[in-house]
RNA sequence: CGAGGAGUAGCGCAGUUUGGUAGCGCGCUUGGUUCGGGACCAAGAGGUCGUGGGUUCAAAUCCCGUCUCCUCGACCA
């Protein structure tokens, strides 16, 4: 008991210091451990089984929408990096290089891919040579290597897992509207998925992909009033179809150049995921997105019947789709509570002599910590109702936080308290570089997105007419 | 690259001021008793004190060098 209390404080003094509290408690869920080169993750099982129902659910959705998946080397000749001026600028100091190889010095360095678009439109100059090979949609589930000067697990790695799609297109219209197919795509997984709400909408010149013609981003509120960009779509125009020669005969017989787009998300969701939900005593996952939804706990383990009745449980449960684990270590009831509230799963099911002896169960809801009783005979339904409220509660949660956090600004006093309190700041810009810079400088915060409602009439930053409406955050 | 901090058992740390032959908590192993919010008892395993040199009868401790890691800053399409 006293023990208890003294596990529930050290993890409440860490929240009070947010970043912190994230890294240790991604490390003590055993969702990841360090590896040995600094700034790589380890993804450990755990970890790693909310990345495949991240897979699953998204591919089910790319399948509807056209895309097959496919997969592109690792390694990429150097010089494909410098075919597209931008896109070299933006990502050599990031990279990381193969020099040498087969114990000799190679004659052109090898590039570990920090995203594909060189080598795939390498590829795709190749294949595509009529209006008929058109749309072309391809993604693929890879890791890329960025060397990152400070890193965080999952939120900033050196090395990451993440899905990059790829498409080609007939028209600048055709892939421009791809584009904001997939970032709804996103934002529907998210919400979905995740239980998480995001804001979607362009990026600014600064913030864009190199190389790209426009970038759109999907920006999550984090429990500290920080953003994080979840997913980015970018459409490309003729830039890489010119650089790798993406060239088709169109219907009118003429040979044309291509539009191309991309996207991707990365196990930063996963990152996202633990911050925009977790409390003081560690992960919440949403239901659709956790590893184990239903955790049944023993009680008097050894007592006559208790395992048999756990295991039955179990196995109704199993029968009617939930994922369930049943921990019968020897762990006292105590600890297991502890540890599977940690790793955060939606549901914790206790099962002892006494709800036997009532025919009952006991359920333990992760999001609002109530626990109640139930019958045993209506376990399915009242297991799968009360993962689909958790689901609903999470996901208004995080919504009412997002929303009641973005104030208005109209100078760059309102902006700096703005976001000094936590908050996301809905600001106007005149569209100059120079204004965006200063609001850095300023206020530490950068353009998120830009909104699609476009009615704040003066610049935070120099009060001229604004050209657009900016969501302003610091960000991870 | 700038500023600060830390390297002692798997993890977290004490011991360094004032030199005396390595300790605590957690974890781990074995056996037993337990189990409705991180149980208890007993026994046990585990350390070239980051590293190289120096001073000394004697160095985790003092001196010089060196390596690594962490935090903040800068950087982060």
């Amino acid at each position: 008991m006293a023990k208890n209390e003294q596990f529930v404080k050290e993890i409440a003094d860490i929240e009070a210091d947010f970043p912190q509290w994230y890294t240790d408690v991604v490390i003590k869920t055993k969702l990841v451990d360090y590896g040995p080169v600094k700034g790589t993750m380890v993804i450990r099982p755990y970890g790693y089984a909310i990345w495949e129902i991240i897979q699953r659910e998204l591919n089910a959705r790319f399948g509807q929408m056209g895309v097959e998946n496919a997969y592109f080397p690792m390694l990429i000749p150097m010089s494909f990096l410098t075919k597209e001026a931008e896109h070299v600028e933006g990502f050599a100091p990031e990279v990381a290089v193969v020099t040498h190889a087969g114990g000799a010095k190679l004659e052109e360095p090898l590039v570990v891919r920090p995203t594909s678009e060189t080598i795939i439109g390498h590829m795709y100059g190749k294949w595509v040579e009529s209006w008929r090979d058109l749309p072309l949609r391809l993604n693929q589930w890879c890791n890329v290597m960025r060397w990152e000067k400070t890193t965080r697990p999952f939120l900033r790695t050196s090395e990451f897992l993440w899905q990059e799609g790829h498409s080609v297109h007939e028209t600048a219209q055709a892939a421009e509207e791809e584009t904001l197919r997939m970032l709804a795509c996103y934002a529907e997984f998210c919400k979905t998925v995740l239980c998480m709400p995001v804001l979607t909408g362009r990026k600014t010149e600064k913030e864009k992909f190199a190389g790209a013609v426009a970038t759109y981003g999907m920006e999550a509120m984090m429990h500290d009033g920080k953003s994080l960009q979840a997913g980015t779509t970018h459409y490309m125009g003729q830039n890489f179809a010119k650089a790798f020669n993406i060239q088709f005969t169109g219907k009118d017989g003429a040979l044309e150049y291509g539009y191309t787009m991309s996207y991707g998300v990365s196990t930063r969701l996963i990152g996202a995921l633990i911050m925009t939900h977790g409390d003081a005593r560690g992960l919440i996952l949403p239901p659709p997105a956790a590893p184990v939804q239903v955790v049944i706990v023993p009680i008097a383990m050894k007592k006559e019947g208790v395992l048999a009745a756990c295991n039955a449980l179990a196995d109704r449960l199993k029968a009617a789709g939930f994922r369930v684990k049943l921990d019968d270590t020897d762990n006292s009831p105590g600890w297991k509570f502890n540890e599977w509230e940690m790793k955060g799963v939606p549901l914790r099911i206790e099962l002892g002599p006494r709800d036997i002896e009532n025919g009952n169960f006991t359920v333990f809801r992760r999001d609002t910590l109530e626990k109640s009783e139930a019958p045993l005979a209506e376990a399915e339904n009242v297991v799968g109702g009360l993962l689909g409220q958790i689901g609903e509660t999470l996901y208004a949660r995080a919504e009412a936080r997002m929303h009641g956090r973005i104030v208005p600004a109209a100078n760059l006093g309102e902006l700096l308290a703005g976001v000094d309190g936590g908050n996301f700041v809905r600001a106007g810009w005149c569209g100059a570089r120079a204004c965006e810079d200063q609001v850095k400088t300023f206020a530490q915060a950068t353009a998120r997105v830009l909104d699609e409602k476009n009615d704040m009439p003066v610049c935070v930053c120099c009060g001229k007419k604004a050209e657009h409406t900016v969501f302003f955050a610091r960000a991870y």
